[in-house]
DNA sequence: ACCATAGGCAAGCATCCACTTGCCCGTCAA
DNA sequence: TTGACGGGCAAGTGGATGCTTGCCTATGGT
């Protein structure tokens, strides 16, 4: 229970940073991406070039608000979106009558 | 069309703040309400004490962001809520099939 | 006309946050 | 074992942003 934490602000701070935006983008298009894939494709695809460390702090960011999981195999990191935070959104201003 | 603009962050910006969240929170339950009856509500229910001036700003944003419409009657600026932008972040990261 | 009320404008301040830099820790291959 | 590679830690910096203060505009009641 309690999946993805007790501080759901958390959620909607991760949501409001672009670069974070864009990698939940990547995540949904493939998951089990490391930092390194991760970085590559904000370059490509979104025109954005922080720092690999910039990168892995969204990442945290984005794992504190319960929207990716991570997990280590060797040295690689591996993350995964979970959209299940996304719901209370919707849930708590939902469309009027 | 278009209806509320172009810049799409604007929601996710709009959202990361706690005191927009309870003002949406407070139109959701009531419509056409002033700032001062917002304000009141804030202390009250929220326990926050922000002055006139911030919560004029935050709706403000909120406005900015097309989740809140406004509407002038006299010396009274009526809010109302308007949760359809929301509805682009389920549709950006639905849940995995 | 007067004044209280609802709200807006603009500048200043303080905090937060995204980002960088430099160094360090594990893992794996040669 | 050595070195390259994936990733983490920690401090510092600049810009964004939430908030306040002071003053102004406009509407409406008396």
């Amino acid at each position: 229970m309690l999946a993805y934490g007790g501080r759901v602000g958390d959620v909607y701070k991760a949501l409001a940073d672009r670069t974070r935006r864009a990698l939940l983008d990547e995540l949904l298009e493939r998951d089990e991406q490391t930092l390194f894939e991760l970085c590559s494709k904000l370059a490509m695809k979104h025109d954005l070039t922080p720092t690999r460390q910039a990168v892995s702090q969204h990442l945290e960011v984005l794992e504190g608000a319960g929207l990716v999981r991570s997990v280590r195999r060797g040295r690689y990191k591996f993350h995964t979106i979970d959209t299940t935070p996304l719901s209370q959104i919707s849930e708590r201003w939902p469309s009027k009558s």
